[in-house]
DNA sequence: CCCTTGACTATCT
DNA sequence: GAGATAGCCAAGG
């Protein structure tokens, strides 16, 4: 395993770790979080890579879509860890929890 | 070295 | 909104 994996893989872990239940990252803001702007791409191999004792499935796509592809087993598993955790889902896309917990109105409505 | 590969993104049509 | 497109960057062949 290279240098640059093992300190990238420590600190996109920690900072997956912290994602609270219901509330989700874009790759490329837990690359930034992390210290590593502009290595959205690396965090899914990261992620890959890790023991999977992690909320891996909070991780999603900057337009709230998961980066699988619909029909696929890992886009149907990661849908159901979200789903269990209160998070819904609408048109493919994650609807985020306002900070009380509880899904926005309008967000619903909204589409 | 050069080329291809992604669990990615921002920016056009 | 759906595609296409061009950046992005470490890894592996």
């Amino acid at each position: 395993m290279s240098d640059f994996q093992n300190k990238f893989d420590l600190k996109i872990w920690d900072v997956v770790a912290k994602i609270k239940a219901g509330r989700v990252m874009s790759y490329g803001e837990v690359a930034r979080s992390a210290g590593f702007p502009r290595h959205a791409r690396m965090v899914s191999k990261a992620l890959s890579r890790s023991n999977n004792l992690l909320p891996w499935h909070r991780v999603i796509r900057s337009d709230r879509r998961l980066a699988f592809n619909k029909g696929t087993e890992a886009y149907k598993k990661q849908s159901d860890l979200l789903k269990n955790e209160g998070t819904i889902i609408v048109k493919g896309k994650v609807i985020p929890l306002k900070s009380d917990g509880k899904v926005s109105i309008d967000e619903l409505l909204w589409r």
